[in-house]
DNA sequence: AAAGACACCTGTCCGC
DNA sequence: TGCGGACAGGTGTCTT
C-alpha cells in the first residue's frame, strides 16, 4: 500500500475537491472490505465535508453529520472524477459531492477499509495505540532510543511497528536504513544513539522526499487526479536486484517478518 | 510483554 | 497458451 507519503498525498488531492462539497449520495458495490462496509455511513447523505486529515495511514474525513475513516490497505486509491464517467474495475465506493464530482475509491486487493464513527475518530479504537507521527517532533532521538531498549527485534521490524512510529511501511523502512547506513537485520537494543539519530532524520527525509515527489506507485496507486507518484525513480534499494548506487555490490535481498527486505551489506552495517 | 506466524484477496510474473 | 507457485505497498489476531 500506501505508505504514509501515499495517503498524504491522496489527502492533500482530495482536500481542495472535497472540503465544502456537500455529499448527495454514497454508493457502495462491493461492501466485502477488511471489515464489512457499515450500513451507517449512509447516514452522511445530506452533510457537508468540513475536514480532510490524516492519522498514519488512515484518511479521517469529517463532516456536520459524524466521521468516515478511510484506509488504502495494500493496493487501495482514492480518486475525484465526474461523477458520470465510467467506474474502474475493483471501485467498491463512489461518494456523489454536490458539484457534479465524486470520490472513487478502488482497491482490488480489499485489505482496506472504510469505517463511521459518530464522534472524534482519534478515539476511535483502531487508532487510540499509535505511536507518534514520523515528522513530527515527538518523533527524534530520545523516543527512538527509549523505544529500542530491551528490544531484541531486527530494527527494521521495529521502525515498521505502528506502536513504535506510524506510516513506515515496507518501502520506506528499507530506504531509510540504506539511507543511515544501518543493516537491516540489527537488533534494536544494539544500536548507537549517534546511529538512531541519523536513521531519525533518514526517515523524516526519505518520507518528505516521497511526499514531495507525490508518493511511490509500483502497481495500483494513483493521486486523486489519477497521475502515479514519481518517488519510484529515487529509490535506492527497494525492489532493485541491481547494484548499490553507492558502492556497487549486488543489492541483497532477504526475509525480515515475513516481508522482503533489500539492503546493501556493505553500506549497511 | 514481546516476537513471530498467519490470515484476508486479487493480480502479475516467471518457469515449465 | 495454460497451469502452478511465488510474490506484492498492511495490519489485526492468534500462538508461543
Amino acid at each position: 500500500m500506501p505508505e504514509l507519503p501515499e495517503v498524504e498525498t491522496t489527502r492533500r488531492g482530495l482536500s481542495p475537491h472535497v472540503i465544502h462539497r456537500r455529499i448527495e449520495r454514497i454508493e457502495v458495490s462491493q461492501p466485502q472490505l477488511r471489515w464489512p462496509v457499515p450500513d451507517r455511513i449512509q447516514q452522511l447523505q445530506r452533510a457537508t465535508i468540513n475536514s480532510l486529515e490524516r492519522r498514519a495511514k488512515y484518511l479521517l474525513m469529517g463532516t456536520d453529520q459524524g466521521y468516515l475513516i478511510w484506509h488504502l490497505g495494500m493496493s487501495g486509491s482514492m480518486r475525484i472524477m465526474p461523477a458520470a464517467a465510467a467506474g474502474a474495475k475493483h471501485e467498491h465506493i463512489r461518494v456523489l459531492l454536490d458539484d457534479g464530482n465524486s470520490i472513487r475509491y478502488r482497491d482490488p486487493r480489499r485489505f482496506g477499509a472504510l469505517l463511521y464513527s459518530e464522534s472524534e475518530p482519534l478515539t476511535h479504537p483502531l487508532l487510540t495505540e499509535l505511536g507518534p507521527e514520523p515528522l513530527s517532533s515527538g518523533f527524534n532521538v530520545d523516543y527512538l532510543q527509549r523505544q529500542c531498549q530491551k528490544r531484541s527485534t531486527a530494527i527494521k521490524n521495529l521502525i515498521m511497528d505502528s506502536h513504535v512510529v506510524v506510516g513506515v511501511g515496507n518501502i520506506y523502512a528499507c530506504e531509510s536504513l540504506f539511507a543511515s547506513g544501518i543493516n537491516p537485520k540489527t537488533r534494536a537494543s544494539r544500536i548507537s544513539r549517534q546511529r538512531l539519530q541519523r536513521l531519525v532524520d533518514a526517515i523524516k527525509m526519505v518520507l518528505q522526499q516521497a511526499i514531495d515527489h507525490g508518493g511511490t506507485t509500483l502497481q495500483d496507486f494513483t493521486q486523486a487526479d489519477g497521475k502515479p507518484g514519481y518517488f519510484r525513480h529515487s529509490l535506492n534499494v527497494y525492489g532493485q536486484p541491481g547494484p548499490c548506487p553507492v558502492c556497487g555490490n549486488d543489492i541483497k535481498r532477504i526475509t525480515l517478518g515475513q516481508r522482503s527486505t533489500f539492503y546493501c551489506s556493505h553500506c549497511q552495517r
